[in-house]
DNA sequence: GTATTAGTTGAGCAATCATTCAACAATGAT
DNA sequence: ATCATTGTTGAATGATTGCTCAACTAATAC
């Protein structure tokens, strides 16, 4: 995701590319917003944020209410830990996962917003 | 994204897990969302999209703007034209794109929250 | 100690995806 | 008409990714 420094064509509206160049931030932090995007970016992923939405769930849980394997879901859930848009708590042998933030939920609700809209 | 319809352990608490899956929507939503969301999951999407938040620009501008080829630019704009993120007006041979509507700004002002929390 | 259950992790594989390349359409200039 | 330029599109390719499988850790019960 990065090649040629030049496009291969002539800048039509120079002043606009500058203007809007200008108040551009830096590729990586483009790239580190993409990566927090990609994480509501599963079918799986979407799905247990929304479900943390209403409580906390322990892996197993999890994995009952979407039918999948705790595999399937502890790996997701370590990409969303990652990412801190989830946390956990363990209870003897069992680990409860919540949303970290309101921000997940304002996220979702967003797109939520776009798709009926 | 779709496998076995029990998960591998037993339900251990039965009664959030009903309660959750009465609030969730269905399988088909989710991947909507998800789809939605996978196109903020680029680093040359979301500069597509923060850059066109400011000024509407044609394909080369962006191109330009990004270091990409026109192609690339085109590629990915049509994706984020399939899911009304963008529209675009034809003005001679040069095609503007801009913003479709507001949610785009508000999913991306999330994102970045969500980051520089 | 052993056994059981919850959860994690790394490798492997199939599917998805972003870019490149080459060919094409569309408009304007000559 | 031909040429130049903007933009689009489909196929191909290399990279990323989500799930499975098997092996593992952690905590509890016996």
């Amino acid at each position: 995701m990065e090649k040629q420094p030049f496009c291969d064509c002539e800048v039509i509206h120079g002043e606009v590319v500058k203007k809007v160049s200008e108040s551009m931030t830096s590729k990586e932090e483009y790239i580190e917003l993409a990566s927090l995007f990609k994480l509501f970016g599963d079918g799986t992923r979407v799905q247990i944020l929304h479900a943390l939405e209403q409580s906390e769930m322990c892996v197993c849980d999890i994995a009952a209410l979407l039918g999948l394997t705790k595999s399937a879901v502890s790996h997701q859930l370590k990409a969303l830990r990652l990412a801190n848009l989830v946390k956990f708590r363990r209870e003897a042998q069992t680990v409860y996962y919540s949303l970290a933030d309101s921000h997940v939920k304002e996220i979702l609700d967003k797109g939520f917003e776009h798709l009926r809209e």
